[in-house]
DNA sequence: AGCACGCCGACT
DNA sequence: GTCGGCGTGCTC
């Protein structure tokens, strides 16, 4: 073995395992887990790698040597390598794939090739013309990257003829590495080090007398930057100097050149300073102190502890104490929230209480601002300016907390703290318990309406739980009234897509000047159109789902791939101009209302019109300042949302969402119209919910009604346990994915055979799901359910060698296979 | 994920 | 005959 070199296992951005390199031993001080290295990969690249360990064995192939070091310190914790590795073997993807997801862009560097031109050697009397116009534009240019070649060529493949050129020594080629980060800095500047005194000062101005502007320029500057108390050490900023006055760049030319002053570069923030208030004073109901109390009792013996508190029960102000608390302790904190964008009224009542020490992240921000969260993250306990407190979506599990002391997860059950796709497709409620557990943490999940996993959890006694049921200045939930749509139609009283009682009920609130919100799910049927004569309905060409009908831009479009085409005239298949517009969406609903009450001001918030930015708080805006009568939503608008004036909530069709064939629809129902039910009614009244539906005598509505989630929950977790679903079994879906119908069902039957020989799980499939088709790819789904108590991280370690195996069967090569651990 | 290599069809 | 399409395999 040789003993002058050390390996170390790096981590690429590349969605692969990690690879080694070696250095010699000399430099092992330097080889930290977190830091980051550049190494060659690949023929002719190097990339950032972020080492995980370091051993003094050799790891017995070839390993190339490391190129340069990169950081002095960690760019994060070893916990955050832990959480890593944890995420990559329970989520069935590479750490590869993980980095991808936790670092932020900026700090994964990759080369750059740049073409420089050669001299010295004789130009051939003729070259290719590609050739030419490299060459050429070399001459006439500074050297440009492949990339910039490419798009001036407007080749997709520039890279043949650099290497014609290169093996004729007319061009070379250099790989640079880029950073992508750059600290945003403002030049500033100081009274210069060599003036110590206010006789230094004297004879500066003494010195200066002939040049007027800058002998006023520097009096300004002792003054402004208060010299007779600070001395040198204040600064101020290039802007603030040619705003205040009307002194010019050549003023400041001259007192740098003559030693008067020095300039500096100084960083400044991408981010918004938030001043906290002052005097916050947090006043806790009797119910809430009781609460608060039973959590802490709960985090004594539970690491998670779930708090069910109907809406409007303040949670938050028990969130606001406990992270109070432990920021007292010098520990740090995170919570998180579902889908960000939607539940800014609550970040910016946090950030209120808790101001600069509180930092914000999420998928909205760019490159560069998370380059800087993340390192304020990391500086936390240096110095005194790091983040203590994080407010974020998902991700920012990821951010490198050193000391976490709590971890907060808003809206436990909310389905968004899963990531679909790409991979690691992690539930970040789930891997918050695992980040805590690294970093010693106490958890706690809040909701109105648990998910079955947790209060499953609870019943085990692997949770805590404390309930908060009274609601907030004794506000009553609102009256729950079921409207039967099959009744109305059969009577031949519906108006338009309203039954009379809500159209009355509309209309009797519109009198009295108060608001109403009508909610519509996206599920279930939207706006397809289709031929009144044969019956053809206008698909995707690209996925297996009807086109929707958009009236905003006249025109058809793919919910799920985007595609969009003209509206057509006639049918394409029978030419009738007979063309009907089907079922029912939110915007042919909006239509609708304005017929009905032509009076009434109404808005819409869906995907569509939140499209454009902060249209989403306009939206709300204009709804919370009474501007908007009636609001017409998806399910954006149960979120966090508090209005004061709304007197009637109507849900338009709840057969949709219940009917939906999922093992879940149930829970999700329930879930969904209490949150919905619970934007009705505040302070001095109580509201009306009215749900529209063809079964008013549904099990489910005697839930609703009496917000009864325990008996639902019992009466339904039976179900779940004969027909092994969670949270009795663990499932896992894998999706099998070609161009070609044949070659995808192929794969996925060998796979499903395989599987069904080496796992020990309940297999079902292959089968075509819903959409079998989604841009291009037909997909087939492979469905298992695992015991709770089997050995499954074996059993996940078998299936992706089972995947690897077949992919590596000829012609399967370009099969994808992507394995999702406990779907949502 | 990139990128190189290699094997086939459509053009000078 | 060559250019360039994409299918396949590899990256310490």
């Amino acid at each position: 073995m040789d003993k002058s070199l050390i390996y170390i296992e790096c981590l690429l951005p590349v969605p692969l395992h990690t690879f080694t390199y070696h250095l010699p031993v000399e430099l092992a001080e330097k080889a930290i887990p977190g830091c980051r290295v550049i190494v060659p990969f690949g023929a002719r690249r190097f990339y950032s790698a972020l080492i995980v360990s370091v051993s003094n064995n050799h790891p017995g192939h070839e390993t190339k040597a490391v190129e340069s070091f990169l950081d002095g310190e960690p760019v994060l914790d070893v916990k955050c390598l832990e959480l890593w590795k944890w995420l990559a073997s329970y989520y069935c993807c590479s750490l590869g794939e993980v980095m991808k997801a936790a670092l932020p862009g900026g700090l994964k560097l990759e080369s750059q090739t740049t073409v420089y031109p050669l001299s010295g050697q004789t130009l051939p009397d003729s070259l290719p013309e590609l050739e030419e116009i490299i060459l050429q534009y070399l001459k006439d240019n500074k050297p440009p990257t492949i990339q910039q070649l490419n798009k001036l060529t407007r080749k997709s493949n520039i890279y043949p003829a650099i290497q014609s050129l290169i093996a004729k020594k007319l061009v070379g080629v250099d790989e640079d590495i880029v950073e992508k980060f750059k600290s945003k800095s403002e030049t500033h500047y100081r009274i210069s080090q060599s003036i110590t005194d206010e006789k230094r000062v004297e004879l500066a101005l003494e010195t200066l007398k002939k040049a007027k502007k800058q002998f006023e320029l520097f009096l300004f500057l002792i003054d402004e930057l208060d010299f007779f108390n600070q001395r040198n050490s204040l600064t101020i900023s290039k802007k603030e100097v040619v705003k205040s006055l009307k002194f010019t760049e050549s003023a400041i030319k001259g007192l740098i050149e003559k030693g008067f002053i020095e300039p500096l570069e100084i960083e400044t923030s991408r981010i918004d300073y938030h001043a906290p208030i002052s005097r916050f004073n947090l006043n806790l109901s009797e119910f809430q102190q009781k609460a608060l109390i039973e959590i802490k009792h709960q985090f004594e013996r539970k690491n998670v502890t779930l708090l069910h508190g109907v809406t409007a029960s303040g949670k938050t102000e028990l969130y606001i104490k406990l992270i109070q608390e432990t920021l007292a302790h010098g520990k740090q904190v995170l919570y998180l929230l579902p889908e960000i964008a939607l539940t800014s009224q609550m970040i910016e009542r946090l950030q209120a209480v808790f101001g600069a020490t509180a930092g914000v992240y999420h998928s909205r921000f760019n490159d560069s601002e998370r380059v800087e969260i993340w390192n304020k993250v990391l500086r936390f306990g240096n110095d005194g300016s790091g983040y203590q407190l994080i407010l974020g979506a998902r991700s920012s599990l990821f951010l490198p907390f050193s000391n976490l002391g709590l971890i907060i997860v808003d809206e436990e059950h909310e389905t968004s703290f899963k990531q679909f796709d790409p991979a690691p497709r992690y539930n970040a409620r789930d891997a918050a318990v695992v980040l805590a557990q690294l970093h010693g943490a106490k958890v706690l999940m809040g909701t109105a309406t648990p998910s079955f996993e947790s209060y499953h959890n609870v019943h085990t006694g692997k949770y805590g739980y404390v309930s908060l049921s009274q609601r907030f200045h004794n506000v009553e939930l609102p009256r729950i009234i079921l409207s039967d749509l099959s009744d109305a139609h059969k009577r031949k009283q519906m108006v338009s897509f309203l039954t009379p009682l809500l159209y009355n009920e509309i209309k009797n609130a519109l009198l009295n000047k108060e608001q109403i919100i009508l909610f519509k799910n996206r599920r279930g049927f939207s706006h397809y159109i289709q031929c009144k004569n044969c019956g053809w309905i206008p698909m995707c060409t690209h996925c297996d789902v009807s086109l929707t009908y958009h009236k905003y831009s006249h025109n058809l479009q793919c919910h799920y791939c985007g595609f969009s085409s003209k509206m057509p005239q006639h049918c394409e298949k029978c030419h009738s101009t007979d063309i009907l517009d089907k079922g029912l969406g939110t915007e042919k609903i909006e239509d609708e209302l304005n017929i009905l009450f032509p009076e009434a001001v109404i808005d819409r918030l869906d995907l569509d019109s939140t499209r454009k930015k902060f249209g989403h708080e306009k939206i709300i805006n204009r709804f919370s300042e009474g501007k908007t009568n009636i609001l017409i939503g998806t399910q954006m608008i149960t979120k966090g949302l508090d209005f004061e004036n709304v007197s009637i909530v109507g849900i338009v069709d709840a057969d949709s969402q219940m009917n939906f064939p999922d093992f879940r629809s149930y829970e999700r129902a329930f879930q969904l119209i209490s949150q919905v039910s619970g934007r009705a009614g505040r302070k001095n009244k109580q509201g009306k919910v009215i749900i529209q539906t063809h079964q008013p005598d549904h099990p489910l509505f005697k839930y609703i009604e009496t917000n009864n989630f325990d008996k639902m929950y019992n009466d339904t977790i039976t179900e779940r346990r004969i027909f092994q679903y969670p949270p009795w079994y663990r499932l896992i879906y894998i999706t099998v994915k070609h161009k070609n119908i044949d070659r995808a069902k192929l794969a996925a039957n060998i796979l499903a055979d395989e599987l069904k020989k080496e796992v020990k799980a309940t297999i079902l499939g292959p089968e075509f799901p819903a959409i079998s088709r989604i841009q291009q790819y037909y997909q087939l789904m492979i469905r298992l359910k695992f015991d709770k108590n089997g050995p499954l991280a074996q059993q996940k370690q078998n299936i992706i060698e089972i995947a690897k195996k077949i992919k590596q069967m000829e012609h399967n090569s370009s099969v994808i296979f992507t394995i999702d651990v406990d779907p949502i």
